[in-house]
DNA sequence: GATGAATGAGTGTTCATTCAT
DNA sequence: TATGAATGAACACTCATTCAT
């Protein structure tokens, strides 16, 4: 709830301040951040933060609010609402993906809300994030049992739940350096990460996914093959099951 | 590596001033702890803390890695060598489950290491714990499929991070104010979080990394039920598959 | 010495400015007043009243002189100049009261300058308070005693001085938290002042003035009674002596 | 309520903190003043003070506390019991004056604690002040009463708020600009407050009480000049009665 | 003239670290 | 070695004043 005067503002300066906010929030937790370097970095005094927000509580609950719109916005568009659930599953898990490489900021955010003395910001935000894919993906799960191309004896709750968990530890470890450096322990990968190693863990997630919620499952049918191809081409996955 | 003093102290002492630490770094987070809490808690001077630890860095370094440790002994002690993958897969799950409960700090110390500004804990943590574990799956998949448990053509690597993967998501939603707020928004689960659901979700989880693992998937062989029956006794899962 | 613009102000737009100040500047005082607050409660913007004062302190001066005319004003008008002394001061010590009573602000304005930090003030504004009041009890003093009402070897500016002390400490108790308690405690009153008992002490400060300056004072002619009779009426006093 | 650690501190430590706190809060008013100046003066880190006292306002009223003692101390000390109440009275008068002469800070922390926004330090101090003086001067009443040196049909709750008004309005014009400026005024002085100047009008005052309490006032009978002579030696008018 | 957003110096309070005892 | 007082840099937030519109 910022204060009109935020809304006020001329749009280029509302997204100065709000980029400048969310990287340094992103950067360095909601304790770590000095409003004063919001402001430094925005380029408006420190005190006109307060012209616009109540209190830096207030103000980190306003970013947060924002990326979460952005992410969505980013996440959901262009899905055509005939896709089959596991078309629009890969094509969530690829937008996420993409947004969270040009935009990590927003999911450093919303990872640090989980974290101690964070709670009061969960209680305002988890919510508002998760209910939303939540509902979407439940909605999907059940579309696809009436149209059998999900098992009709799986359970939608617990099966949204493990989708979005793997989701939610997909992208968390494009961004934390300690979910990074686990996955590139896992997964033998040196260096940075690239987009071959991102293809790779992002089609087998994909495909775990497919087997967990595949109606038919007779051996030899699967024809997604188990050892991953990392050289493939990130369209691959979706014609699959055409 | 904390000072010499700090390894002479009686045990007990050592014993009151770590588990004063993790209760209150877990609690409030590294940067939002006064060091002057913990030393109250653990009823020593303030100044001691630092004629044991270097900085505040540094003891926060060391209670996490106290906290790796008792984790570790807590989820792979009594497991027996000749069990196969699954069976040992549910006991590392159950006896993390039962630990976090127990003691959930260490596993909210864990979670803290993942957010903004903690990355130079990362950097020393975050193999320690995640390298056991990878390490341990990935030997335990290996066997699997040398055994004929385990499916032929499956990814060790990326195995290994799903199923962790799921670990913690599922750990950190009984710790963590966010993830549990989203795993019961998922699950529909109102008021406080009690054995059944936490027993019915865990079910589902090990039941998915069945799914994935299984070498043999023929129609009508899936024996576990899909519908999960919170009234069966936790005990059931590892049986199914004798 | 407000700019001109502030003269030129429509009279209910000025009256509104002024109550305003008034009633948060003696709520709060000086230091303890954000302007904002003032320009938020008149109805008009903050970089208004900037437009009709130099500064905050300029405005405070001029809040304080407007509460200066309006309790002279209050204070001094009907009296009758053939009045003798004792029915003026009697007069003046209740109109005080009266308008002290409908407008606490005023005379909090008054005791506020006397603090610590608002001397600056006091050297603008003291004297013209003041004077008036001296000059005018010196001339009723000299009055008196050339009409023989009053003791011919009474030093009329010590008498002016006591006079008006008590009159301070006693409208001064009405309005000041501190000085309020301290008059409940001397005078055995539980709960808020009422009626009674101002008018009680009123009386006894009116008594004690004429104690002090009749001319002639035998054994046995106080016709005064010197317990105060709280149920008579507040017009008793200045009739006694005639 | 200072902190333990304050009350632990060497003496001369206390005792520079104590006066630079009285003397800038007396000077600047407690809004007015910056902690930090205090600690400058002080000799001590800013920090410090946090140490000692919970907060600037904890600070202040321990320092008001302080104060109040200080005064008493100085004002009660070497009465002896027997004196009768003109006597001991005329002593309280010159010793505050005296210590107020010397010591204007304690009295300037008095007199603040009357302003606007000072409400809950009034709430915490000012019976604290009141009433030992209230009960002391209620007690030498009746004790005058029953000896027969004080009229019989006085009120003594009123008398003694009258007394102690006119010992407030004195000593306050010693030091407060405000109260100054207006004792000038009345008085007819010019340049600084000097020695005959305060002897006089305090005679003059203590003549008023003389005039108020006398059980027989027969004409020709009051020997205490009216004119007050400002030659006379401050030790000339206890003398007068006897 | 009226407005209210912009500014940045100022202030109460915290806390990691040091150090004298 | 244990203690806890001392320190001062850091930080959230305020507010008198300015100024562009």
């Amino acid at each position: 709830m910022p204060k009109e005067t935020f809304n006020q503002l001329p749009p280029d300066k509302k997204e100065r301040i709000l980029k400048a906010a969310a990287g340094i929030f992103a950067e360095r937790g909601f304790a770590g951040t000095d409003v004063a370097q919001i402001a430094a970095r925005a380029g408006v005094a420190k005190g006109s933060l307060y012209n616009y927000f109540e209190s830096k509580e207030d103000f980190y609950l306003h970013v947060c609010r924002d990326g979460i719109e952005r992410s969505r916005a980013a996440v959901y568009q262009e899905i055509l609402p005939d896709w089959d659930i596991f078309r629009q599953i890969e094509h969530i898990f690829r937008r996420g993906v993409s947004f969270v490489l040009s935009h990590p900021e927003y999911i450093r955010l919303y990872l640090n809300v989980s974290s101690a003395g964070m709670e009061r910001f969960a209680d305002n935000l988890t919510l508002e994030v998760e209910k939303h894919t939540a509902d979407y993906l439940k909605g999907l799960l059940r579309e696809g049992i009436s149209r059998g191309t999900v098992r009709r004896d799986i359970d939608v709750n617990l099966a949204a739940f493990l989708i979005n968990s793997l989701y939610v530890v997909f992208v968390v470890s494009l961004i934390s350096r300690h979910f990074q450096i686990r996955m590139k322990e896992y997964l033998g990968i040196e260096g940075a990460l690239n987009e071959h190693t991102i293809e790779g863990s992002l089609r087998a997630v994909l495909e775990m996914i497919h087997d967990v919620l595949r109606p038919m499952r007779v051996a030899g049918q699967n024809k997604m093959p188990r050892r991953i191809d990392l050289t493939q081409s990130s369209q691959g996955t979706q014609r699959k099951d055409k």
